[in-house]
DNA sequence: CAGATGACCGCAG
DNA sequence: TCTGCGGCCATCT
């Protein structure tokens, strides 16, 4: 498996969390099989494509932050329905994508 | 080639 | 909430 397999799987991890939902490096890492990588993943969305279209504002932190500087990610995120915590960050509680539990 | 850096993670103070 | 520390890994200086 190289590099840009890896950078592959994240694309499509991404572009598969359904709308109103989020997702954190560290889950997307764990799907592709490498635990470890979660600064990869956020490596690979910093960097991807605008022609992907993917929609990489429902990636956070697992603390629920936002992308620092990603003035438009909030605004985005409360149009998909996604509420957000008195601090600031998402509601992981409710709006983490549970995949399991979709089976 | 050695450090610094970053869309990270968890723990601690 | 913010800061620091150790661990992690590729890329940049």
């Amino acid at each position: 498996m190289g590099k840009e397999s890896f950078q592959k799987e994240v694309y499509a991890v991404v572009a598969a969390i359904p709308v109103g939902k989020v997702m954190t490096y560290g889950h997307i890492a764990d799907l592709t099989g490498h635990p470890q990588y979660s600064r990869r993943v956020g490596q690979a969305l910093h960097h991807v494509p605008a022609e992907l279209h993917l929609p990489s504002h429902r990636v956070v932190n697992a603390q629920g932050r936002l992308v620092p500087g990603w003035k438009a990610q909030r605004e985005l995120l409360e149009k998909e329905g996604v509420r957000f915590k008195k601090n600031g960050c998402v509601d992981m509680q409710t709006f983490l994508w549970k995949f399991m539990e979709e089976l």
